[in-house]
Order: C-alpha cells, then structure tokens, then sequence
DNA sequence: TGAATAGTGTCTGTGAGACAATATTAT
DNA sequence: ATAATATTGTCTCACAGACACTATTCA
C-alpha cells in the first residue's frame, strides 16, 4: 500500500538588486532603492498581477538548477550569488492543485544586466515600514503592490517567529509570504557575513556601500565605525569619483576578511 | 501542453538531544554527548541501515505538519522547537524514483520522553571531526556510522559553502549529508540566539549548560566569561544539587533576555 | 588532604558609539 | 560662501579573553 501522493514541484526566485537614482538637488549623492524583480502574470489564475519569476521543475533537474536556470532567463546571468531559502506548501497555496515550491534568494548587480527585460517583467522599489507585530510591505514601479504580514514569536528561546500573510494586493499566491521571508533572511545574513557585497558593482566608495548597508538594515549607521570595520574588509583601486558639490571619494573594492 | 512532472513529497525530520552518562571518576560531572535519533530501515532500499525519522505528507498536510506528526509518533512529544532546514531534490537521492524530501530540524530534552522507543528506534552519539575542507560524522551506538563530507567555500561574500557528501557507511540515501547541515544550522544559531536551551531541562547548573555549549560549538569555553553572559539569560530556581566531590551548585532556569 | 566543580574578582585589550574636526568640490 | 559628502581623529564605555583566587564537598 502506497500512502504517497504526487504533487507537482516548482521553484520561486526571489531576485534582489539596488536601484540608484538622481536626485532633484544635484548635491546630493543619487539615491538608493531596494529592489526586486517581478513577472506580471497572463493567465489565470491572478491574471494580470505580479509574481515572483519561476517555474516547475523539470524531470532531470534540481530546483537548484532550475532556479538558475530561471534566473538566466529573466536577466541572463550567471554566477550570482543564489541560496535556498525555503519550501513553500501550503496545500491551497494554488487555488487549482497542489503545487510545492522551493524558494531560493539571489542577489544581483543590475548593471551587469545588459540584455533588455521582457516586457512583462519589472523591477519594483520595496519599501518596509515595520511594527512591533507587523510588517507592511509596499513595492512600486508603474503599479503598486501592497503586502502585510503579521509576526508572531513562537519559540523566544530561539528568536523564532512565524510569519503569517494577512493581506496581499496585486500579488499572486503566496509570493508576498516570500518575499518578506527574504528579506528577513537577507537582513539577517547582513549582520553576520559579508553578503551586501553581492549587491555592489565590483568598485564602489564607501560613501555608496553604506548606502546600501542602510537600505537593507533598515537603519542608519554611524559614518566613523562604519568606515572603521568596512576598511577591513575593502582595498583601494586607483580610481576617484566626482558625484557633485563635495569632496571627490575613493574607489574600492571587495577584498575578503 | 504541461510542462510539470510530478514527484512524491517527504519530509525528514532531524531529533538532537543531549545524553548524559554517569563517568567511572565519580568525582567529575556526568559526561554529555551531542545525540541523534535514528531509526533502522526495515526494507529495500538500504535494509538494515540507518535513516531519519520521517515519511511521506499527506495530501491534506503540509511537510511542517508530517515533521511534527513524525516527532510525535517516535517520542510522544509536542510543543518543541522545530524549524525547516532545508529541501532536498537531488534527482537520484532515492534509487527507486524521483522523492523530494523536505528535513525539519528539532531539538529536544530527551529526559521528557516517557514512553520506551520502538525497537527499531536509538539515540546515536555524534562525534564531529574537522578539518579544513573536510568534516567527519562519527555515530555511535551499539552500531556505528560514518559520514564523509567535503566542504566548499562557493560565496566567499557570503560565507556560503557547499556540502557534498562523499562517503557514509551504515546510513542510507543522503541523510549524512542532512544531518550535518543540521549541525552547521544549529552551531549557527547557537552562536546567535539562545536555541541551546530548548535542549536543556527546565532547571539547570550553569555547568551543565556550559557543557551543552561546548558540545554543540565544538570548543572550550572560558568560565568566567560564560558566567557572566549567561547570567542575564537565567535567574535561580531555589534549588540546589550535590552531584560529587565538590562543591554544590545552585540550579537556573530560562528567563530570557 | 586533595581532586573536582562552583563561583567571584580583576586586569587588559579591542571595538563600537558618539561626535568633533578637517578636506574638497560645484554651485 | 555654502551645501554636501569624504575622511580622519579622539574620547568613552561595554564587554570578551585570560587568569587568579576563594568556596565547598566527598572520597
């Protein structure tokens, strides 16, 4: 007797970026946003809303393999950071049948993308305004995505909490669940390794990376202890830039611990 | 025309503890071992061997719901810490046909396990030899078990390895390689959060705790250090235990941060 | 008495937070 | 000159590592 069940198997890719744009006062540095890369759905069901870039697994291959294969696809690279951040399956995630899906986190530097994007794919600004119970997620670019979760502590021994998904607009599935589940992940990674640099074109000032490091931390941080670690962990390239009215700023680039 | 092939869904579900073994010195502390439980396989493929508790989901369940019911039905227990770790889809993992498996990482307190184990049920001691490219897995119990892996630094912006499985004896399909993710999961969050405790009994010496935290680290810990940090996680129970030769020592339990 | 663990005290160095000061450029 | 960022310096405080010292029990 054979208790299993077949369900279909498939992969979400969650692709992150920075998003530099000028600002109106010419003084100031170009302005940095947290982005994501989004599909807009043709078919039902959420025809016409937006999700995250992905597919089913095919017989001969990994997830692993297929979302790189996916990411391929949508930007055409290759080498860019990418890890599993978790399996998604819900048994009504998809109102039609039973589909599980493996999600995996990436990072890219939009820049290295050269080829055009599809027309149906966009990348979307994230901004996060977090409670003590509540996150609310709002993605835009030509549309708006809206998103609101609820954070639940389920074990304090281990600062682990669930994430529930109250309210998605414009979103299909559980793509908003994932999405914010990347970015706690990646915020977490953040704090511990050496991550944020998979988001950085290969020079950069430090004046830009800590641009970034707030972006995705969620906070500011002190400009003097900020240089202070990161020198560690950067070398100077016989580069200086120009951005505007102030002080011109050194190039580095990533040199390790 | 539908691209999607279907696969069977398992989950697998990793149960650490701690033993505590009385020494032949009756001066010194009970020895702790890091421990996993195992159960023996009972049919092809892999008879005779070793695996992680575990099974298929059931169509109306998610993996999360078949990991607890797994951990309820081999130890009668509810209410512990249990997290996903990870997907494993490596197409030939399983020599019969194509079986996804989602693993689920659990830690419990096995002196709150009253009922006998099944026959076909152990605890294994777990031995973790490291080197630098290299880590050896050494389970014990009446049986033994090796596992081989070889580490690889593919990110070094993130700190991310790869884990290939090399070798292993006496355990079957590719839970060697599971049960050391495991490891790297829980050293991680050991050193991040206060997870260690869900191992721990309700009430505690600061030795005992510390012996714990060795265990998992894999390294010595300073005493006086140990004590001061661990003091603002704990406060007295009114409880005091006379174990040897040696001075009595007052018992703690969890408070939080 | 001595072996073993429990628990406290203290010195030192490192590193983060806070903030001030100086440098440089385009407008 | 001024606004803006770049870069360096310095003071303080918290905390981890190292190690010594005291306490207490049982064999």
């Amino acid at each position: 007797m054979d208790m299993s069940t077949k369900i279909k198997y498939a992969t979400d890719i969650l692709i992150y970026s920075i998003d530099s744009r000028k600002n109106l006062n010419t003084r100031e540095l170009p302005k940095k946003y947290f982005s994501i890369l989004l599909v807009k759905r043709n078919k039902e069901p959420f025809k016409d809303m937006w999700c995250l870039p992905g597919g089913f697994v095919f017989e001969d291959e990994t997830s692993y393999d297929a979302a790189k294969r996916v990411l391929k696809k949508e930007t055409n690279l290759t080498d860019t950071y990418i890890k599993q951040l978790g399996t998604y399956d819900d048994i009504k995630r998809d109102p039609r049948e039973r589909i599980v899906s493996t999600a995996y986190l990436s990072l890219v530097d939009k820049n290295k993308i050269k080829d055009e994007l599809s027309l149906d794919v966009k990348w979307f600004d994230i901004e996060i305004k977090e409670e003590k119970e509540q996150i609310y997620l709002e993605l835009t670019n030509e549309d708006k995505i809206f998103i609101s979760i609820k954070k639940k502590l389920i074990n304090n021994k281990a600062n682990q909490y669930e994430y529930i998904l109250e309210n998605s607009e414009n979103i299909a599935f559980d793509h908003g669940l994932i999405i914010n589940d990347g970015i706690i992940e990646l915020r977490k990674e953040a704090e511990t390794t050496d991550i944020i640099f998979n988001l950085m074109p290969d020079k950069f000032t430090i004046g830009e990376l800590k641009q970034v490091y707030e972006i995705i931390l969620g906070k500011q941080l002190i400009n003097s202890a900020f240089r202070r670690v990161i020198a560690k962990k950067v070398e100077e390239v016989d580069e200086i830039i120009q951005t505007g009215g102030h002080r011109p700023s050194q190039k580095f680039k990533y040199k390790g611990d």
